[in-house]
This record gives structure tokens, sequence and C-alpha cells, in this order.
DNA sequence: ATAGAATGAAACGGTAGCGAAACGACAATT
DNA sequence: AATTGTCGTTTCGCTACCGTTTCATTCTAT
């Protein structure tokens, strides 16, 4: 089944979400740090730095200085690749399974009110 | 008819769109400045800096802040409210109406590939 | 008229983001 | 073994955001 939203009910979609993110006291992810969190989670691994900066179009330094700040906040984990010891493979973590459980949770509920 | 997004199918959505906006070369805006946008352009008027505050749940420096950058970005503007001087109302400008117009359509053809 | 309250902005010190450039560690090439 | 290339990080100077506090302006109540 296909489900379109009309973009009037998109932005109002947008609105709650936002809305309810900014009110939580959790610290606010920008834009980017959501996109690269998502990208790990929904995408098929591995996920390294540069790829991550390839796909959204930014610096590698973005990407490093995004898993800096989420990886404190233990959303992200880095771990050196064996096979290749350049390479830094990102991995999720339980605790952002969680967080975007509760996020997906969040979204849907506030998409039964349109 | 009621549109329910599964959560998967929810965070689908929120990546897509976040990817898009993190592509596109326009500055991003927080987590925070969309919630004030939206509220402006979704919620009857009038807004005041308080009021947006108090909604958000964010301290009054906070919109302010939001309400320069914006402006600087033509998405909202200010105005002095004449029966009350103190307040000042924000309003929309024709340039937010086209931005959140573009944002609407963007989640909305994301919504197609779920 | 004056004291008090309310409103939004400005000032302050601190933190975190940005792009560009340089860097160290490692791998591949010759 | 030496060179060249790749990968992620670090550094640099800068900008923007944060919460707290202070301020000027304006309204309200006495």
């Amino acid at each position: 089944m296909t489900i379109v939203l009309r973009p009037e009910q998109a932005l109002k979609l947008w609105h709650s979400a936002t809305l309810a993110m900014v009110r939580n006291d959790r610290p606010d992810l920008t834009i980017r740090q959501f996109a690269i969190l998502l990208t790990v989670y929904l995408e098929p691994p591995p996920h390294t730095v540069r790829g991550l900066a390839a796909k959204l179009g930014v610096t590698k330094p973005v990407i490093t200085r995004a898993l800096d700040t989420m990886g404190n906040l233990n959303l992200l984990k880095r771990r050196r690749d064996d096979r290749d010891r350049r390479n830094v493979i990102i991995q999720r973590t339980l605790e952002g399974s969680l967080f975007l459980e509760h996020l997906g949770d969040l979204i849907r509920r506030q998409s039964e009110g349109l």
C-alpha cells in the first residue's frame, strides 16, 4: 500500500515532530547529525567516514565531529577496520537503537492526528 | 481518511527528508528554528517572542536569536505591535512561504517511496 | 505622577558547529 | 625500500548557538 502525504500534512507532521524534539530536554541534534545517524541505522553496513561524507555531500571533518558528538551521547560507536586499518567502521549502539525507536514511534503517533 | 505511518516508515521518511536537506546547499536550519518557523506558518496569529518561547519551552533569547537568523534569510519578519508597543509580532514572508511549500513538497515526494 | 511589572533585545562567557588546510598512520605501487 | 595515495583526525580562524543576566522601553496600577 502506498502512503501519500499531502504537502500540508507533511508540514504538520514535521512541525509536531520538531516541536516534540525541542520540548524534550535531551540535547538537540543538528539536521546533519540526524542524517548521519539514520543512514547508519537504516542502510546496510559497513559505514565509513568517507562513505558518509560522500553520501551527504559534506566534508570528512563534518562526519568526524558528528561522530565525536554522537559518540559521547552513545548513539553511535567507532571501530577500526582490522582488514584495512586506515578505515573506521561506524556502528550502532543499543542506546542509539532505542533513541530511533522512540523517534519513529513519536512520528507515528503524530501522524495519527493528520 | 486517517494516515498512519508505521515507525519504520516514519524513520525512512525522516531520513530521506533530512538527507535531502543536507544535500541542499542552503544553510541548514536548526531543529529549534524549524519548530519556530512552522509554528508561525501553521498556527493562527499573532505570534510573539514570549508566546513562542512558552510554546517551545525555551528561553526568550533563543527566540530572539532565531528570529535574527531567519530574518536575515527572509524567512520571517518582525513588526512592532501598535496596540502594545512592547510586543513584537512575528509575521510570514513570501520567501518563507515558498521555502515551506518546497519543504512540504519534498516530504510528500519522499513519502511516495514508502 | 510614580512605582512596579512586562516585553524583547543586548551583553557576557562558554560551547560546538563550519570550511580549509595540514597531519600522521597505513596501504599500495614501483 | 622509497614513493605515492588513501583515510580519518586535528588544527586554524571564524561564526552561530547556548543559558544567564542585565537593560531600555512600554504599559499598568495606584
